[in-house]
RNA sequence: GCAGACAUAGCCCAGUUGGUAGAGCGUCUGACUGUUAAUCAGAGGGUCACAGGUUCGAGUCCUGUUGUCUGCGCCA
């Protein structure tokens, strides 16, 4: 007899076969009793009849089987339009595994503190499975993505020596009694591996010990970061859309179950497909946002009031071009048309999801590199390889950087980041 | 870092001028042959976050502590 997984059910229908599951749920009648199941690649029922069965495995049905109880069911795979994944099994037998008792969660009603401390748990639930199931389709179509575009991936170090922004709080390590830092963004080491392999990402965890408190942030997040040689900024503009639009045509393509379970629909992300995406300056959004009564003027960075009113002027991803210098990373070139302003642009997600990716133009000249570096106070000790970047055969390069999270949860229209990851990381959560 | 809320059963929450601690869900027992958050009947379940104080009497009022959530800032 064949083991199957409940994935494969529609391939057997008519045959009896073996499936090791879980139990979620289940209803029972004097004479019947309906077992939800579930196996990591699906979910769907089991049927057990009180005269199909010998009478201790139907009590056994009915008394020993609790939430998440496993077990390994034998019976034969039907086609039932009354099942919502249409297909079930009716069964003949079954061989508890593992007891379980008391399963602290229950089909409703729980606050998020409690689904987060029990989140090694929760994950077994319909809708961190989808969302799982999200995740590891958007990596794999990143590395998809990247790999049709002629890009080598790349792993940034996550030990560093020193802060590339130099700005915000780093999560501090003992390094054989010397002080070192977890990586706060691959970027400048992914320039090295651009001026080496032509294109590169680095796909890989990042740490900020910023204490934020809002839905968009975690201590520990997933940053998808491209470098590309020889690269201008609007050609770096055109791959970011191209590879947001493919990443949601592969969702749309290999995960609509997934998404319907999440509370997405298929069509609602349809437009997003749709290339290019519209481009406004920095001055442009000012004057937007100016005209829309808020209260900017030139020189302030977006809140997330703003980024939202600027996203909701249009259907789509917008692109903001150029902001001021100083309110962007050293590393930005001038705009030769506003001193003032760098070449950069951020990607706002539409729908109130804010920015989701950070991209400029990087400066590949010796002497503005250096002296930004020393503006900013980071020494020649920990940054002088970067020097050398521009010192050996410099070229126009550009690159860009997508916190995985912040994209995942506007495509599955999650109110905050911290579901998209299996254990988040967050001010107050360390475990489990 | 700033501001605002909250803490009562395993979970989600009520609890009136201060007067014996409540419901729903889950759990357990029973009934029911197509249930989808099944339904019906019954049972069990509490150091009211912690520490003080006021009072004849505190879940309720006062003070402090701790924890959590939400929004903002910072950013991806």
């Amino acid at each position: 007899m064949e083991t199957i997984t409940i994935s494969q059910a529609p391939q057997h229908v008519g045959e009896t076969v073996k499936i090791g599951v879980w139990l979620t749920d289940k209803r029972s009648s004097g004479k019947i009793a309906f077992l939800q199941l579930r196996d990591g690649s699906g979910f769907f029922q089991g049927i057990i009849r009180k005269n199909d069965v010998d009478e201790a495995t139907f009590e056994a049905a009915k008394h020993d089987l609790h939430p998440e109880t496993s077990f390994v069911v034998t019976g034969e795979i039907a086609e039932d339009k009354r099942s919502k994944f249409g297909y079930e099994i009716h069964i003949n037998d079954l061989e508890i595994v593992g007891q379980s008792d008391e399963y602290p969660i229950g089909n409703k009603e729980h606050g998020i503190d409690f689904l987060l401390d029990h989140r090694h748990l929760w994950l077994r639930s319909r809708k961190p499975w989808a969302l799982m199931r999200i995740r590891s389709q958007v990596k794999l179509s990143t590395m998809e993505f990247f790999d049709k575009h002629g890009f080598t991936q790349f792993d940034a170090p996550i030990l560093t020596s020193s802060a590339p922004e130099g700005t915000t709080e780093l999560f501090n390590v003992d390094y054989f009694d010397e002080d070192a830092y977890l990586s706060q963004s691959g970027q400048l080491y992914g320039e090295a591996g651009a001026m080496a392999l032509g294109r590169i990402y680095t796909m890989g965890p990042t740490f900020r010990a910023e204490k934020s408190k809002t839905r968009r942030h975690m201590t520990e997040f997933w940053m998808i970061e491209p470098e590309m040689a020889w690269c201008h900024e609007e050609e770096s503009e055109e791959i970011q859309e191209q590879y947001v639009a493919y990443l949601i045509q592969d969702l749309i393509d290999k995960c609509p179950t997934e998404l319907e379970m999440v509370g997405r629909s298929v069509e609602s992300l349809k437009p997003f497909t749709e290339l290019p995406y519209p481009r406004i300056t920095y001055k442009e959004a000012i004057e937007m946002l100016q005209k829309g009564g808020m209260d900017v003027k030139y020189g302030d960075d977006f809140g997330a009031p703003e980024e939202t009113f600027l996203a909701d002027q249009f259907n789509k991803p917008v692109f903001i071009k150029n902001y001021p210098r100083s309110i962007k990373a050293f590393y930005m070139p001038t705009d030769p048309e506003d001193a003032q302003q760098v070449i950069c642009a951020d990607l706002l997600a539409p729908e109130g999801y804010g920015e989701i990716i950070g991209g400029s133009e990087r400066s590949y000249d010796y002497e503005y590199i250096t002296s930004k570096l020393e503006e900013n106070g980071l020494s020649k000790e920990d940054y002088g390889w970067y020097d050398d970047l521009r010192k050996y055969g410099s070229v126009p390069h550009s690159g860009f950087g997508m916190g995985l999270e912040r994209f995942l949860s506007w495509v599955t229209l999650q109110d905050h980041i911290r579901e998209n990851i299996p254990f988040p990381r967050m001010l107050n959560r360390l475990r489990p």
